[in-house]
DNA sequence: AATACCATGTAAAGAGTTACATGATTGG
DNA sequence: CCAATCATGTAACTCTTTACATGGTATT
């Protein structure tokens, strides 16, 4: 299971909560991997249970309190020991391209439609992407922590870049039939 | 979910066996699903019980007995209704970037065998997609149908295309720390 | 003689989604 | 006043993976 360790290497870069954790999904953690608070919690209980991580409770006066999370020595052997198990190439899911699929049972606009649709979505993590790719990584000169970071954000650019071209062939194709 | 869609979707097009549908998992469905025998063996079942297939058994000498499995009128508006409904663009969860991610734990070589062999692993998916689309789609015109299923192969070579780059580049910006 | 292919499944465990639940504070 | 944000969870359900199970035929 990956999550875990999604989560026991955000917490090795800063302690946080499930909290924060979510909202990281939201955004850098969120260029490859997808999880819920809901699975987010759970997860942070079983992993402070096997000893992966400390948990702080961090009072607060005008906002709920906090579970603060941090990786322990365990916790990051137990990473370290992940990085050199090798892992498989991510199978694709893609609910769109069972439609793409399925296309002689509706109506090519049915299909443009919802590639319109679907475009729209991929544009706007493009814009977001480079929208951090600017702020986070203007300098020139990156270390070896920074390198990697950069390479997931480049990766999540390049995706949404290659879903656009995608849909605007795909729409071209289809104009032929609508 | 969309394992029961992509089943009926492949059914309408030619009637088929559990065993043939999980081969087909293994080519043309495969550049955007992927699913287990035991998976569709117990999803085909669901499905018949639901009235949207028909079995037949087809009795074999040399050979195990086959189910063939065809889709019913009340699956094929099934599969209608389903086409209408505007689906979200599916979320990645990729193990290889979680690793990068976490890249501060391990050594930059480490990392960089384990993106040698996933951009193994793409090439060789490429070329198997190459070699389809030589063998398939040869002809210039194509007609709706023919289209559809066109472009989720297109889809298969430009994601792994764009592995294969992603990859190149990720090489060349780990060999300065390695 | 060993391996791969054909062809079907069951059972248990793990991962992920959806719905429900609570309650104060801040911003428009 | 309404919506969003902060902050944590439980419960039920669905989906996926892994392990187990069988047994004949064809190929190297």
């Amino acid at each position: 299971m990956a999550l875990s360790h999604a989560l026991l290497a955000s917490l090795g870069k800063t302690p946080a909560s499930g909290y924060d954790l979510a909202r990281r999904f939201g955004s850098s953690l969120g260029y490859f991997w997808k999880a819920s608070h809901q699975q987010i919690y759970k997860e942070l209980a079983k992993l402070s249970e096997q000893g992966f991580l400390d948990v702080r409770l961090e009072q607060q006066s005008k906002r709920p309190n906090r579970k603060i999370y941090t990786l322990t020595p365990l916790g990051e052997s137990h990473l370290r020991d992940w990085l050199q198990q090798e892992v498989q190439p991510a199978e694709s899911r893609d609910e769109l391209l069972v439609k793409i699929y399925a296309g002689q049972w509706t109506h090519p606009s049915q299909l443009i439609n919802e590639l319109q649709a679907h475009r729209h979505k991929h544009q706007q993590k493009l814009a977001l992407y480079q929208s951090i790719a600017q702020s986070y990584f203007a300098a020139e000169e990156l270390d070896y922590s920074q390198t990697c970071m950069r390479l997931t954000l480049d990766y999540g650019l390049s995706y949404e870049k290659n879903w656009l071209n995608w849909c605007d062939q795909a729409l071209q194709a289809l104009a032929h039939f609508a």
